[in-house]
DNA sequence: GTGATTCTGTGACATTGATCACAGCTGGTT
DNA sequence: AACCAGCTGTGATCAATGTCACAGAATCAC
């Protein structure tokens, strides 16, 4: 598989033609990175843009007291590294390889290069950024509003929305993510994450199996947590 | 005082040369709102970009059974309505007028027209957006993390950043919004809202006179807080 | 397979903060 | 001035859920 079969899913690329493709995926350097590695710390200058083609990441912020917000699980041919190098301040999350990961990086200079060069890359970008600010809507309201089973649902929908294969209206997250880190992305505690995920069993709204979890009927699941 | 003036505020247009900003401010149309008036509505599709002249907006979500998520207060010559522009979703929140409020309009046309054809257009705005999903993540980890305390202090530096005016490193927040505002705004609810505003005054980090409410030593404050 | 480590389940308890209820203010209107 | 509507202050109550403690499962390393 050559570099741009990759590139082609990412969907700031999609517009591309062929050559033009070639020409960015020649300036890219591929990194690999293992399960639990830090690829990014808070704070520091970001000096490079990264596109996962492999694995997942989680997109983090630690508190002073040292407890986990997961903002974000990314997939393959998701991408980030992108906000430091558009508003120039520093790093605004940790990235972490949630599995062992290879992703793709371009410098800032090249990155900024394609802004200026491919207006169709900038106006992509523009898109994804205005879908992650929704996201992030959404999850703001949900916080404020929502009792754990609900943000706790939520969360599964996020999770299912990253790295979940649909098959016959249900969806399936295989290698599903610790308790912690799904309370970290509730902003809930483990052990009520522990008896919620119960209590969705329950419900017969979704079923666990080893370390998979099958959201039975998604969209009705949808309709009830978001 | 010309349409020219009020745009040359606006964080996208500060690139564009006078000529390039008086074909823009030519296609633009006034509009006035007044206290309490719906600009926009969730789920109606965009069709127009905003930009405020004069007073403030809040930017809310409705969860189904009513309750109100303030996500944003926008002030003079910051801008809204981009989002469903960019991304073709429909609108993702309402816009309320917060005060009386004037704003210019550009139809959805003459946006994208204006990032085709002015890229440094297109990455101020990719500059404004990171920065907006910054601020949100922040809200995200505050939600997650913090006791009510602590969210009603961030929701303070919020409103302090976007209508205070700074003087001897003491910020002072004319025409504080109420209190339910400022609960919708921290996830929290309008009695703990009037007890934490009481206990940060005792704790001599604030003081209110009238309408006001002054931050002494905004920097100290936001150490505590965010 | 054995042990060590990490993850998960679950009871008991303590606490935060939502909600309810109502009184006191304030600012605008006639 | 008197009124009213809407905002604010404050006590009492109580449910949701965080925290602690520990046992049981699963996974990994050797």
């Amino acid at each position: 598989m050559s570099k741009t079969d990759h590139l082609r899913n990412v969907p700031i690329f999609t517009d591309l033609t062929d050559s033009d493709l070639t020409k960015i995926a020649s300036k890219m350097v591929p990194r690999v990175y293992e399960k639990g590695q830090m690829i990014l710390l808070e704070e520091s200058m970001g000096e490079t843009f990264f596109i996962i083609t492999q694995g997942a990441v989680k997109v983090t912020r630690l508190s002073a007291d040292g407890r986990e917000v997961i903002l974000a699980i990314l997939g393959e041919s998701d991408f980030f590294g992108e906000m430091s190098l558009l508003d120039g301040e520093g790093r605004s999350a940790n990235i972490v390889a949630n599995e062992d990961a290879k992703v793709l990086t371009l410098s800032r200079n090249d990155f900024l290069d394609c802004l200026e060069s491919y207006p169709k890359i900038a106006i992509a970008l523009l898109e994804e950024l205005a879908t992650r600010l929704r996201k992030s809507d959404q999850q703001i309201e949900s916080l404020s509003l929502s009792d754990s089973e609900h943000r706790i649902g939520i969360a599964l929908i996020r999770l299912a929305g990253e790295l979940g294969t649909i098959k016959q209206g249900h969806v399936t997250v295989k290698n599903l993510p610790y308790q912690q880190d799904i309370a970290n992305m509730a902003g809930t505690s483990r052990e009520t994450v522990s008896r919620t995920l119960k209590l969705l069993e329950d419900k017969k709204l979704v079923r666990r199996k080893n370390k998979n979890l099958t959201i039975y009927n998604f969209d009705a699941f949808r309709r009830v947590f978001a």
